[in-house]
DNA sequence: TTCATAGTTAGATGCTAACCGAACTATCAA
DNA sequence: TTGATAGTTCGGTTAGCATCTAACTATGAA
């Protein structure tokens, strides 16, 4: 009976289409204003606002003032975690798809999951660094190894900078579409920084895509072969 | 905008109380019938019977006619795994926990989770397992290996059987109190089914809880060790 | 058949919560 | 100061939905 009581507390504040809204154009990573979240939402700015000091209120959003904004951004990665497990579930309940469509295939290949690479390709890179002993994987406990260290910096990431952060280098993220672990944490976002970047990707303005450039695409490979 | 409507379509279903205490009890992996699920969300039968056909009607749930009564079940692993998920934002977020106490810590060492064995017991076994060659591990793939299957087969796991089935044998599950993976899958059920055949757990009554027995917790940590 | 139990359907009620407009506060820029 | 933009608070309205009782259907047992 309690864990229920918890259950509907967390559900209820995600159950609601204008709350959901907000959640979801969140989980582009970018913290977004209280006017820009109404407009997501649909709804005027007091509705907004009180939707909003809910949502952190019930701790799945963090606030922080910036001069006469206020910027809203998912608490932490175990809420991302969550809102891309019911959108799973979403996916696969609602046979509505009569076809794909080329939006959602975009989304399956290459979509940003909080900071960091989800997708198809996201899985892809988290399997490639696997197999080739760069990342220790044990369960889901994910290890930099020593040639991993290596690989990254001479990559071009700061690998000292993120030890220094309270947040772990890596974690596994589960992938809706794939079903299959990808590489979260500030390693997983710091590369996704990188690809950016170097202009490999870029993100499709107003949704959570990510396109490969045509160089990209084929240094994203490169990088994942050798 | 049409993620968010998914998103809040999913989650409201969840977000009411009353299908929450429904869906935590079926958690526990029994399927149950409509009274005993009106019992357990603490509401008249009738209204528990319009929460099920909603809970059906949105996938989360399955039924089963078998003479008078239906019997309700979750749909599926990703159901249960959603499910896991919010309890670990609701688990972290709700710092309502002035001391743990003693149901919660049972809770923390050895649950079901929806059929098969979850909490720091059920982390240990699949790394035990994972560093004995056991399982093949790689990302969330899961893999039995040719050491595992006469390990498991000695065990008294019928494999050939498991194959069969369109369910897969091997499937990760991450532990909301542990935050690691564990077993989950046909092998995870089963491994469950015999642990209670063999009496080295008991399951308490009306709750998630598993209670190993004295020799039991021997038992088990001897099959993990050698 | 007849009775009992399991569950659904229908109808009525009442509460909660989302929503908006208007007024208020706070920050920045002249 | 004055004006403009960002956001919150307040009051009132509305709609949806959870809930119940009562009546109905369906299955099993005597």
């Amino acid at each position: 009976m309690k864990a229920g009581t918890d259950l509907a507390q967390i559900a209820s504040l995600v159950g609601d289409p204008a709350r959901a809204n907000m959640l979801a154009a969140l989980m582009g990573g970018a913290a977004l204003t209280a006017s820009e979240l109404a407009l997501e939402a649909g709804v005027t700015l007091p509705t907004a606002s009180a939707h909003l000091s809910k949502l952190t209120g019930g701790g799945l959003l963090r606030m922080a003032r910036q001069g006469r904004h206020r910027y809203y951004a998912l608490a932490d990665h175990q809420v991302a975690g969550m809102l891309e497990s019911i959108m799973g579930v979403a996916a696969t309940l609602g046979p509505k798809k009569v076809l794909p469509g080329p939006r959602d295939n975009a989304m399956r290949e290459a979509r940003i999951c909080y900071d960091h690479l989800a997708g198809e390709m996201g899985v892809a890179m988290f399997d490639a660094f696997a197999a080739r002993g760069l990342l220790a994987v044990n369960g889901s406990e994910i290890a930099l190894t020593e040639s991993g260290c290596g690989f990254f910096e001479d990559f071009g990431l700061d690998l000292a900078a993120m030890r220094g952060k309270r947040r772990p280098i890596c974690r596994a993220c589960l992938d809706w579409s794939v079903r299959r672990s990808h590489l979260a944490g500030s390693l997983g976002a710091a590369l996704l920084d990188r690809f950016v970047a170097l202009n490999w990707v870029r993100r499709e303005k107003d949704s959570r895509i990510i396109r490969f450039t045509p160089p990209g695409r084929r240094s994203f490979a490169l990088m994942l072969r050798d």
